[in-house]
DNA sequence: AAGTGGTCTAGACCACGCG
DNA sequence: GCGTGGTCTAGACCACTTA
């Protein structure tokens, strides 16, 4: 058994992965353990660790202490989405970008919202609709609530010409947040905004972002019909 | 200037995230390096080379040699899906799951397919239908075509007891794919065996998987209304 | 009790890419 | 050219979990 050169932990990560595909090692099936590969594969144990702890991130492999490593069997794909600005969305795509605030109100929102939020039910809150063009025509339609405690800087922007969208990404950090991605009908006023018959099927993505314990904005972005949220495997 | 102890690669990227949130690192800032994160930290650089990996991953800041590491002025954000296999989606819930076969055929797929799938356009793949149910009501139907050329064991597995979904991840793995999200409005037949009306908006979820240069399986799953895919940020 | 992965260290060399 | 992050090493100790 000639310890094989591996001695990068990305070599160390292909050869693993060309084990599992090609079944040497099948689903559930336990592998040996670090020290042991890292003598076969002649480098160091942590090389050996990086390697498979980047496998195990993808839900290929499962770890656990004293149990070993084994073959997932039944993998669990990760699609990991990036949700650019807009404006780079648009423009990665090699688009002229465009942005059209629809209305910006300060008003008490509706329960929903509110609940949602855990603001007070009767504190206002700044409420922004605009839309996302895309070479001149409806890309995306925005309709966002703004904490005011949290981001009272948001009082002063007027978002007709840099969007909140892109605006709250650079003065409002969150530590933590949620993202829902649905099917929706568009209603008679999303409808009109975006060009398209009401009723047309679109893709809402529904995001809800915190400060610590604090809410600091909530926004849902229905997208034009045929739109495609698109990753690797 | 006492060197706090942060002695795990956690506590080190819980401090880093701290000085992002609280500002005292601002958007397009340049962070001291790792030498000298290392020295104030009272690690070594390894430590706190493995937090700002961690950090970088998340896209909340940008490392490059030389130039060094800066906090993120647009981050993007990155949800990652974990797409399972439905029966365990469905168990997850606390719900009962069952699978009902709707149609299996070994034919010549519409070019569409083919042209996706890169096989011979008039090579015959297996196609299947199946829908997904969760308490006995329908949650997601699945189209499905198979390369039977990459996975001619499939051609005896009947699929009525356990799905084409759960049995390919078992048997057929793949180096990678393409995975697509959108909305669309539900064809007639589609309608039907989901139990709901035409032109109901439904989430959509395609995929097309590889093993190395050829196709393993391209399926489409459009689940019913009111479907949310969700995760945190 | 013992085996496994998880992590830290101190040092070293390297590759990239600004200036 | 040279500073920065990227990585490898050898050794060590620890934490978890299962047998």
């Amino acid at each position: 058994m000639t310890p094989s050169s591996f001695r990068t932990w990305q070599s160390v990560q292909a050869e693993v992965l060309r084990r599992i595909h090609a079944r040497d090692w099948k689903p559930g099936d336990l592998i040996p353990n670090e020290a042991d590969l890292a003598v076969e594969f002649g480098c160091a144990r942590a090389t050996v660790n990086r390697a498979l702890r980047a496998v195990a991130e993808t839900g290929l492999l499962d770890r656990r202490r004293k149990a070993g490593t084994r073959v997932a069997a039944q993998p669990v794909a990760k699609a990991t989405l990036e949700i650019a600005v807009i404006r780079h969305e648009v423009e990665a795509r090699g688009d002229t970008y465009d942005h059209l605030l629809i209305e910006r109100h300060y008003l008490t929102p509706p329960l929903a919202i509110s609940g949602a939020m855990r603001t007070g039910s009767t504190e206002k809150l700044l409420h922004v609709r605009a839309l996302h063009l895309a070479e001149g025509a409806p890309y995306a339609l925005e309709n966002r609530w703004i904490n005011m405690r949290v981001v009272p800087e948001a009082m002063n922007e007027p978002f007709d010409r840099v969007s909140a969208n892109e605006w709250l990404l650079q003065h409002a950090a969150y530590t933590h947040g949620d993202i829902a991605f649905s099917a929706i009908q568009a209603n008679g006023a999303d409808a009109d905004s975006l060009g398209i018959a009401e009723n047309s099927a679109v893709l809402a993505i529904d995001r809800l972002t915190w400060n610590r314990e604090a809410s600091v904005t909530k926004v849902q972005l229905l997208f034009t019909p045929g739109y495609q949220l698109r990753t690797g495997l």
